[in-house]
DNA sequence: ATCCATTAGTTAGTCTATCGAACCAAATAG
DNA sequence: CTATTTGGTTCGATAGACTAACTAATGGAT
C-alpha cells in the first residue's frame, strides 16, 4: 500500500471520530448536533444575530430561523429585538442553555488536548506543521472556487 | 496562541474542506452526498447487500432501503434477489451509475494526491506519522465506548 | 420629505436523511 | 416440524436544509 493511502485512511479515521463525537456531545447537552453547534456559536460570540450565525455556518437564514425556533422552544436561547437596528433579532443564551452547554464537556477536545500536551516538544511541532500542510493542501483553491468567507469565519 | 489551538484550527479546516468537497462531488454526479457515498460503496465492493452497506455506514437498515429506493429510481443501481439466500437483496451498480460515478472525479483526493506526491520523501513520512498519531489520539477509546466495528469496516 | 432599493428576518412549502417499530419472508436450530 | 433468528421493507415521525414570497426597518437619492 502506498503512503498516500495511509494518509487517506488516517484522514477518514479523523473525520469519523469527530463526527461520532459530535453526536455523543449533543446527546449530553440534550440537543441535536446542529443545535449544539448553533448554541456554541451563540455562546462563543456572546450574542449574535441570526444572519451572522447563518453566514458563519454557511446555511440559509431560513435554516437558522428554524433552529432558533427549536432552541427557543426548548428554553436554551432567547430572542430580543435589537434597539440599534430593529430589523435585527439578537440571540442570547439563557441560563438553561448555558447549563446545557456546560453539560457537554468537549470530551474529544479534552482527550486530544491531554494527549497532545503529553507529547514531546518536537512531536507537537511536527504535528502542527503536518496538519497545517494537509489543511492547506485540502482547502487550496477553495477561495477561488467560489467559497466566500465571512467576517468571523476562519 | 497555543500550539494546540493551531492543531484544532487546522483540523477544522480539514473537516470543512472535506465536507464542502463532498457537496461539489455529489453535484457533479447528479446525486446528493449521501447517495454518492452509498454508490461508491457499492462500486467499491462490486456488489453488496443492503445490510452490509448499513453496517458499513453505521446507519439503520431502513435508511439504506430508502437510499437504494432513490438510487434505483434514478437508475443508478439495481436490486437483485440473491440465489444463495433469498432473504438478501444484492445491490449492483448499473452502467448509468458507473457513469455518474466516473463523472465525479474525486478532485479533492486528486489535488491532495498530487500535492502529496510532490513532497519530499521525509515530509511525506512526517505527514503520515502525524496523521496517524492524531487519528489514534482522536479515536482512542472509541472501541471501548461501544462503537462496534463491522467486517469491511476499517 | 418622500419614495425606493436594500437588508434582516420570518413563513410556507418541499425535499433528503434518518430513525424506531411493526412486519413479512427465508433460513436455521431444536 | 415448529420456533427463533436474520434480512429487508413499510410506515410514520422528526431534523435539517433550501427556495420563494413576504413583512418590516433602514438609508439613500432626489
Amino acid at each position: 500500500m502506498e503512503r498516500i493511502d495511509y494518509c487517506l485512511i488516517a484522514l477518514r479515521r479523523i473525520l469519523r471520530a469527530t463526527e461520532m463525537h459530535g453526536k455523543e456531545l449533543a446527546q449530553a447537552a440534550g440537543m441535536t448536533p446542529v443545535q449544539l453547534r448553533v448554541a456554541q456559536i451563540v455562546a462563543e460570540t456572546g450574542t449574535s444575530t441570526g444572519g451572522a450565525i447563518a453566514r458563519r455556518m454557511h446555511v440559509a437564514p431560513a435554516t437558522i430561523t428554524s433552529m432558533i425556533d427549536k432552541l427557543e422552544r426548548a428554553g436554551h436561547v432567547e430572542r430580543q429585538r435589537s434597539h440599534a437596528d430593529r430589523r435585527q433579532t439578537i440571540i442570547a443564551l439563557t441560563d438553561k442553555g448555558q447549563d446545557a452547554l456546560s453539560r457537554a464537556p468537549d470530551a474529544l477536545q479534552q482527550r486530544f488536548a491531554a494527549a497532545f500536551e503529553a507529547l514531546e516538544d518536537w512531536e507537537q511541532a511536527m504535528i502542527v506543521a503536518a496538519l497545517e500542510r494537509v489543511a492547506t493542501m485540502l482547502d487550496a483553491g477553495e477561495a477561488e472556487r467560489g467559497a466566500v468567507l465571512y467576517p468571523g469565519e476562519f
